[in-house]
RNA sequence: GCCCCCAUCGUCUAGAGGCCUAGGACACCGCCCUUUCAAGGCGGCGGCACGGGUUCGAAUCCCGUUGGGGGCACCA
């Protein structure tokens, strides 16, 4: 089907190679849903193909408007921009499958017509009690054909009754054999293939039929997506060939392992945090969670791991696509997080965080000139000692609150006031209250000249206890002199002495 | 039950018969650096699921076993 020279799988025809990534809205994308998507993407742009985003919202029991939204946000956010669907129009539209409608019930009735399909009146509860049947005798326990030859007596008996009959589709015998582009070649024995329904008995079209239809008619290339298909493939190759498509014009398939939950075991709600927004939320960079996505499954080679989303469009090959599923492992997310927080400009992560501040009721929204040039000179101080931008307000909050909300921790404080914490605070504030210039350089000075040299105090104790405490209210933040500079002396003075009155009254 | 898929350190992976006494990353543990915490540097721990073949030679090929996953829906 690719005529190119080289008719690699990364090398396809450029323009003639189009992707779908075809979403179920009926929850927040997950980091598997994703990853599909991030492949599909990649090998479009690697192809120079076209990327099609299809809604596959056929299910209006399970499908939820709103998360049709989030997931071309999650999209968005992430940088999958797609050529066509929701918000790109192009020639195949439209990409909402319940827009569609009309096009699926034509089909119904041509492969009713041409004896593709029929109707099956069985119940639900007779066909759950055959299916037990089939399976107690040791055989395959899909759909027995019950209905493929009912005569027009049976027809009006159950019509009679009151029966609305779904349309299934007639799977011819035989097998199916085709090429998987990760898996390799796979067969299945169509006695294991049941005949599957199309339609509901309302008419609704299902899955089975609105994907086979929609790839034929959207002209798709390549079918990449999630190993849980791998099985349903011979029925949209069947339906392919029952609409008259050429096997030679049939789509290529390939099918991604599964992304496993922490545990180990299949993703799901109650399986951990695997929704994409809520590490949005939580202040993981786009570039990290792509970089980290794009490595469930694939790898460059040569022992590289950190990229960009265009070298991953540059690079990225199906036939490097690893055939088992891989666990989510959030630690290495947020390791690599941290190396993509701290190859920002400075700039660019001040800019980032500002909205985690802002959030946290730590700065205005958006924030004020002051505030803005504050967060600009405080964010490098941070920037390498935080994993994800959500640990911003905890590491600057002391810089924003003014003094009468300002408070210490608790836990921190009972650890680093003893002993000898209030001579170390009476003596810092004495040094710095006369210090001529306020600056970084000067403030260190002063204060290892007065806690080190003249108390005794090891560094480590002098900078990371009582003092650093009092002014900053944890044990854990940025550098402790640059901090005091940007707070400033008449608030630096104003916390020790309430440090050492807290040290006095043994908190 | 029947069918299909998968199998390298705890996790993600490199590895496409000799380059492997299996490399990297995360995590973990030491040490160094150091004003806390990080970051960074150095080192350590740790794996080819098992059993048969094929071959001069197998992590790499074949078969089986075991284990895991998926399907057998009026979900996708």
């Amino acid at each position: 089907m690719t005529d190119g020279a080289d008719g690699g799988t990364g090398g396809a025809v450029p323009g003639a190679v189009r992707v779908r990534f075809a979403p179920s809205p009926s929850g927040d994308l997950h980091v598997g849903n994703v990853r599909t998507a991030l492949y599909d993407w990649a090998f479009a742009r690697r192809t120079g193909g076209t990327f099609v985003l299809r809604i596959e919202d056929t299910d209006q029991t399970r499908v939820r408007p709103e998360y049709i939204e989030s997931a071309l946000d999650t999209l968005r956010w992430l940088g999958l921009d797609w050529d066509e669907g929701p918000g790109a129009d192009g020639p195949y539209g439209p990409y909402l499958q319940s827009e569609r409608l009309p096009v699926y019930a034509e089909w119904v009735s041509r492969f009713l017509a041409d004896g593709h399909a029929y109707h099956c009146y069985c119940t639900p509860e007779e066909l759950a009690q055959r299916r037990a049947a089939a399976r107690a005798a040791g055989g395959p326990s899909g759909y027995d054909g019950h209905c493929r030859q009912l005569t027009p007596e049976q027809v009006a008996a159950y019509q009679a009754e009151g029966r609305r009959p779904v349309v299934r589709f007639r799977m011819p015998a035989g097998s199916t054999t085709f090429t998987d582009l990760v898996r390799g070649e796979v067969t299945f024995d169509h006695a294991h293939v049941p005949d599957f329904v199309l339609a509901r008995a309302d008419g609704a079209p299902l899955y089975t039929l609105a994907v086979a239809v929609d790839d034929v008619l959207m002209e798709i290339t390549h079918v990449v997506r999630g190993d849980d298909l791998l099985s349903s493939t011979p029925r949209q190759l069947a339906v392919y060939r029952a609409m008259g498509v050429p096997d030679e014009r049939f789509p290529v398939f390939a099918h991604l392992p599964y992304v496993l939950g922490p545990d180990g075991k299949p993703l799901s709600k109650r399986n951990g945090v695997v929704s994409v927004s809520w590490y949005r939320d939580e202040g993981f960079l786009p570039e990290a969670m792509g970089n980290y996505l794009a490595l469930l499954g694939w790898s460059p080679g040569e022992n590289r791991e950190l990229f960009t989303l265009a070298d991953l469009a540059a690079e990225f090959d199906l036939a490097r696509v690893n055939k088992n599923p891989a666990q989510f492992d959030a630690r290495k997310l947020e390791a690599i997080n941290g190396d993509k927080i701290r190859e920002l400009k400075p700039a660019d992560f001040a800019g980032r965080i500002t909205p985690f501040l802002a959030r946290a009721g730590l700065v205005a929204d958006p924030p004020a000139a002051a505030q803005a040039e504050l967060i600009a000179a405080a964010a490098p101080l941070i920037q390498e000692r935080i994993g994800r931008l959500a640990e911003a307000p905890a590491m600057l909050g002391f810089l924003f609150t003014g003094e009468d909300e300002f408070t210490v921790d608790s836990g921190d404080a009972a650890r680093a006031f003893n002993g000898e914490a209030g001579q170390a605070l009476a003596a810092a504030g004495e040094v710095l209250a006369g210090l001529p210039s306020w600056d970084t350089a000067a403030i260190e000075a002063a204060l290892r000249e007065a806690l080190v040299d003249k108390l005794g105090l090891k560094p480590r104790a002098a900078f990371g206890g009582a003092v650093r405490v009092a002014v900053t209210g944890r044990r854990v933040g940025p550098p402790l002199f640059e901090s005091i500079e940007l707070l400033g002396r008449e608030r630096t003075l104003g916390r020790l002495q309430r440090g050492m009155d807290l040290a006095a009254t043994g908190i």
